[in-house]
DNA sequence: TATATAATTTAGGCATACCTAAAAATTAAT
DNA sequence: ATTAATTTTTAGGTATGCCTAAATTATATA
């Protein structure tokens, strides 16, 4: 796996925190899979850095700063996996790529996923080029635009001329 | 920046490659910025795991596996980038955004991307969603859709139920 | 061909993200 | 309230991807 980031952390310690006041090491320990001991250093660098308030055997709790990066890059997350769920993709493959997505992305290209999501869900019938697309995935077969639709974009494309 | 993969470095050989015999430690480390002293080490590397066959002072030429993998990422990243710039990134942003997503799309999702890129091809007229949604990002502002679109969609959407 | 210059490699170092083992603090059970 | 069990921390270690400086090899020029 890739190094995990300062945004890893915040985002998991985000998730872990509620219903609770602090995040303990097992948690994020057991969570990831890594040694108590690694998460201490963790919480120590969460802490220097401003993200957490670390206290010595009790846990962390996030400040306004990390909870305000964890809610930035939890939406990021969620629109980016909306996204790929739109385009047909089964939605734990779509929660994973979300994960490694949302923290490499520029920010005009998430603005404009942002704003695809934002059309399609406008929409109040299933696009035809979705459909299509979803037909073509799943049967290896894209079927024919139909001459309608064709002839409407046509026409809208000359008025635009 | 996230660390290098051995794809990142068989992918730049392959570019780099173009045109002459071998590629050297300054070749790469000159590209990258990084020491030539530290390409001797992913050359050995990359010797070590059949990705290139390296004779020392006279540099690195692609294996048949290392072409091979060379081939399949730049597919990917070609693809990418199209998907992106269709949407109406900027290609520069688009080739680097491209770059970071080419090793961390499940297979699936690639597929799907794949052929979003195909259908949308194949078009002859851009589709009229994704002028709405380029006009969108450019203006803030989502223009209706037009009625007999959505009475085509919906006729369509009648049909398959 | 001898020598200066450039390219490459070796050797050793640093930072970091993890680890294990053992010490210290906390919590739970009698 | 002790003691036992659990959690957390400390101290020290490993692997890796980079570094610098110095040694080695290749190349270009006189």
């Amino acid at each position: 796996m890739r190094k995990r980031t300062i945004e890893d952390y915040v985002e998991l310690v985000y998730d872990l925190q509620k219903g609770k006041k602090r995040v303990h090491t097992n948690d994020i320990a057991s969570s990831l899979s890594i040694n108590p001991a690694s998460v201490t250093e963790i919480f120590q660098k969460l802490n220097a850095e401003g993200y957490v308030s670390y206290k010595k055997y009790s846990g962390i709790k996030l400040t306004d700063k990390g909870k305000n990066i964890a809610l930035r890059i939890k939406k990021k997350h969620n629109t980016l996996k909306e996204f790929l769920i739109l385009l047909g993709i089964d939605s734990k493959i779509a929660e994973n790529d979300a994960c490694e997505m949302e923290h490499i992305l520029h920010p005009s290209t998430m603005d404009t996923i942002i704003k695809f999501v934002e059309v399609i869900k406008k929409c109040e019938v299933t696009p035809f080029w979705l459909e299509r697309l979803k037909g073509y995935v799943r049967s290896g077969k894209l079927s024919k635009c139909p001459p309608e639709i064709y002839e409407l974009c046509q026409n809208f494309q000359k008025i635009k001329d």
